[in-house]
DNA sequence: TTGTAAGCGTTATCAC
DNA sequence: GTGATAACGCTTACAA
């Protein structure tokens, strides 16, 4: 026995209104009489009003809804990153009345279903994650006028768009450098997949340094792939079984280089003392104990919160939504350099 | 410059029908001639016509969308094992074409973004994760008359409400046995947080596992929190600080499980030689590298798909939508023993 | 400051 | 087998 739900036409006839000056009144119209507003807002909170959000979404044509398109891996690998980037955003749509709409893509259904959520009106935006060096879907987004914020960057044509980006090209110059001042010239580089535009990035960000401090780059300290704890495990047992091995690993993210350290234990070998590593870190919250960041880290890093990042983007999305025709915003965050064990400690 | 979306309206037009009979055709009903349906289908896909979702909820007050509330923990912390279960869901919805609406709560939200759920009629239905071992929220959905499925399940009344959970007691039970069968009586349970009612289970699966093998239990052998890496490092190194420290360690997630491993690495400890280690296993994916399953696993484990289990509970979810009237469904799975290197080799 | 009425794009109830 | 027509619950000109 539910009760029927409430709804416009029986509060204004509850309060002797017309439905008009009750939406307005709910609305925050100015020309309302306080003395009305108040009395509306009053009824429609005793009574429970909620306004149907698909009757509001036929009237208005905005559906105050935002979509994320999660790329999912093969093996149907989720990438961690999300859930913090999607903690981020929720925050900024709570505060803002969007809800958030989910959905996982495996590689190359990404299209359709921004296809699909334009054709079907089925929300008002989206968030472009993962972006390649070319990225067909930002061309897409464009030419079906769905409005869009890329979570990192394409190659080109940057400053066509919105998107929130970690200059992830100093990051991993300024971690380079860190450890080539600490007395490193065979430095290995376990990156992300590099048809991810953010690897290649720091990919030359690493080789910049090198460059700049005229030591060869060697191609064997180089590898790619999908940031698992798995891949960094396998990928430090590689690096270290080469012929003159590197002395120092520096990896793509945290996940990775936890792999790499239990490859190193395994190996009867310290990190920061055999092996100096050092990390990206997105600052995944599931890493952290509540009081993780009073103690001194373990990883040296260079980090940057993604979840700050996933509430930003968020943001930069709704105000694009609600004025369409401003510019679009760019915003290049620069990480942080943390220096934990895993490195020659600084004093 | 977008052209207008096509709608019911111009597609019946081109096509000389009327809407009604053009919808009828859209929506497989029997009634319309064969040769019509034909000719309608074809037209809405080369004029690439979908339904809006908004007029459609209007007309049916179905919204065709699953709510997800996510629990936050303090500090923001956001648990991993939900975007596997997520993934797991979105492939059901994909397939029966619903949408997947997201909401993350900070403790003691949920109850009010349920509320919202249900007198907006935002959604036809919600999972409930976490539940603890007193449950309101499962009294609260009940009263509002939100169809919804639980994964795990509360303390009581498991029998009123649909609910798939792994047979945690079991499990727990069984790699407690398995510990004690190496020879262990002293062995640590690093637990979730006991609030939780999986939680609970596998202490009472742990407790009966050396009740019944005549071991008493030591409190102190006993810790429960979070389950984040930092925590199973903390614990683990506390556990082993211990005078008469134990021989064996239970983990209730693989997160701090590499926690505790990482801890044993310090103090100079080999897991699965120096100190048993078994842990519980969701199969989170991105600690799988591609070929993850194809080497011997690292930890001993009991294992179970949350991917799988999110699958399937959106299956049922659905299923419930559908038939609101149909019996409660109740799933117990059980887990699998995975041998790996953290215990000794049985053969 | 408030009210009337049209419209948003479907589905559903009748007729025919 | 097909077609008018009335909901569904809002917002928003346009009037008063």
């Amino acid at each position: 026995m539910t009760s029927a739900p409430i709804n416009l036409k029986k509060l204004s006839e509850m309060l002797g209104l017309s439905q008009t000056t009750v939406s307005r009144a709910l609305n925050g119209f100015p020309e309302v009489s306080e003395k009305t507003r108040v009395r509306v807002r009053e009824a429609a909170e005793a009574l429970n009003y909620r306004p149907s959000p698909s009757a509001a979404s036929l009237a208005t044509g905005k559906t105050r809804a935002i979509g994320h398109v999660i790329p999912v891996s093969e093996h149907r690998m989720i990438n961690p990153h999300f859930s913090d980037f999607l903690a981020g955003a929720s925050e900024a749509y709570a505060a803002a009345g969007y809800d958030m709409l989910l959905r996982m893509a495996n590689a190359g259904e990404e299209e359709g279903i921004y296809r699909d959520f334009a054709s079907r009106r089925r929300v008002d935006g989206v968030v472009v994650h993962g972006p390649k060096t070319i990225e067909p879907r930002i061309d897409l987004l464009k030419s079906i006028d769905l409005p869009f914020v890329v979570h990192g960057r394409s190659g080109s044509d940057t400053d066509t768009y919105s998107w929130l980006d970690v200059n992830n090209l100093n990051a991993f110059q300024q971690g380079t450098q860190l450890l080539i001042d600490q007395g490193h010239s065979q430095i290995a580089l376990i990156n992300g997949l590099e048809s991810m535009n953010f690897a290649l990035r720091r990919r030359a960000g690493f080789e910049a340094a090198l460059e700049a401090n005229n030591i060869a780059s060697d191609a064997r300290y180089i590898c790619s792939a999908d940031m698992t704890e798995t891949y960094g495990h396998n990928a430090t047992l590689a690096q270290l079984n080469l012929n003159n091995p590197p002395t120092a690993l520096m990896f793509a993210s945290i996940l990775p280089a936890m792999g790499g350290v239990r490859a190193l234990n395994e190996l009867g070998l310290r990190p920061g003392k055999d092996v100096a590593v050092i990390t990206y870190d997105d600052e995944l919250s599931f890493l952290q104990s509540p009081n993780g960041r009073d103690t001194p880290p373990f990883f040296t890093s260079i980090s940057s919160s993604i979840q700050a990042a996933g509430k930003r983007v968020a943001e930069m999305l709704i105000q694009q939504i609600d004025d369409p025709k401003q510019d679009a915003i760019n915003e290049l965050w620069e990480a942080d350099i943390v220096h934990g064990k895993t490195t020659l400690s600084t004093n």
